[in-house]
DNA sequence: GGTTCCCCCTGTGTATACAGCGTATGACTT
DNA sequence: AAGTCATACGCTGTATACACAGGGGGAACC
């Protein structure tokens, strides 16, 4: 399980704005730092090397995001899901992804379409080893695909539900470990994108995020025994 | 035309880190910080008597919701729209805006209508006289209406959404003034949530956004020659 | 006269420092 | 022994202060 320090150690001069956001918003999808956790602001400013100050404003940014909930005097916390709101971040994926990768049929290059088959090839070739790298690079498979159709503010809105979903599918996947449909899921998605099949496209977006849904959905109703609080039944907080 | 300064005068107290975020919303829905405005730290930090660091905060957080723009070095921005995102943002709502409502449907109370019905009457009271202050209400009662199907993400983001568009909607309003289409299409919407008619409060909601959609692209392409830039065409900045 | 370079200056970005609140720990009371 | 109150610690929230970058205007050069 790799520290929040590792990404901080990664950059030898201290990051800038932007890089901050993007380094919390990564140890948050990537479950490094876990739902419902505490950020400590000391803390966590000294382990990226900066003061307070741009710690709290990266952090006022993921507010803004929902990734992050703020009370007045009680300091920061990852946002933590209830499986009704799971279900509803599913209802939203339904609801935004498939008009925008069929939005990114008539638009994808010859050169983006070998980026993203060389992505999947990424991810199945080291599947069965780190199944966290192949969660990163799922992730970014998607968001690849997703960027292609060029509409900004509803990329914006989808990589948001996105990012509040990731750590319970990366949980899922850490456990289960099946990464079997991925060569099943994504070989005839970038198939039907290279035939500019919008409609298919379309239709084999929302099966795959229903069947997500529905793994997810199976998953946590077997795991917690009766549907409790929020999903932190399964969430061991490895202090 | 209200300064910012009848904003932050209204509180004698310095304002909560959420209030001060929710002046700065509401200000730039009512345009009173215009798109594309540049947000002087220190003028806006005085104004609502705070210092520039609790409001630098506030900034980051309508970066997060997309509202405000900040690149380093140079400051943060009322995010300004072109046209094409402006189709965008209406699909968007088209997404995401009828399931709510008709999820809403279930839920509403005879004391929740009761209070819609009488924002609905507020509104069409004083719609002749302060245009601006009906654009409010109506901002209000699409709100309000929405946060009744208790779907807390759904809201989120759709508030992100609504918040980007009222700017020029509230612009449209201001200009052409015309809320004839208000009765027409609130009271029907009112009466089928009474009915529990989740289909027809659906297509009303689908048909009300297309016509918003319809009205805006009308009036600015009929305002600005032809698609220029922005929409600043039309947004002389009264400095 | 136009263009380019440099300097100044306004305004942003961040560290340091302090004030206030919330929580936990311990002692005291019932 | 249990509950309650007071005190102290830690952390958050914010103001002050300083370093630096970016942009505009003026001067010198072409």
């Amino acid at each position: 399980m790799p520290s929040i320090d590792s990404y901080a150690g990664g950059v030898a001069r201290p990051p800038r704005p932007d890089q901050l956001v993007d380094l919390l918003r990564r140890a948050i999808r990537e479950r490094v730092l876990l739902p419902g956790q505490p950020l400590n602001q000391d803390d966590l400013a000294r382990r990226f090397g900066v003061s307070r100050i741009p710690l709290r404003e990266a952090l006022r940014t993921l507010v803004g995001e929902g990734l992050v909930v703020m009370q007045s005097g009680t300091g920061a916390v990852v946002i933590e899901l209830h499986p009704e709101e799971l279900a509803e971040l599913f209802d939203l994926r339904l609801a935004l992804e498939p008009p925008l990768t069929a939005a990114a049929v008539g638009k994808v290059s010859p050169a983006a379409l070998g980026e993203l088959e060389s992505l999947v090839e990424q991810m199945d070739a080291g599947a069965g080893r780190d199944v966290g790298l192949w969660a990163t690079q799922h992730y970014a498979f998607h968001r690849r695909l997703l960027e292609l159709a060029g509409r900004r503010h509803s990329l914006r809105l989808l990589t948001q539900v996105l990012n509040l979903v990731e750590p319970y599918s990366r949980l899922h996947t850490t456990l289960v470990g099946a990464q079997q449909h991925s060569r099943s899921e994504h070989l005839p998605l970038l198939d039907a994108l290279r035939r500019a099949d919008a409609e298919e496209v379309r239709d084999l977006t929302v099966a795959s995020i229903a069947a997500a849904a529905a793994r997810l959905e199976a998953f946590s109703s077997s795991s917690g025994e009766a549907g409790r609080d929020p999903l932190s039944v399964l969430l061991d907080d490895p202090v």
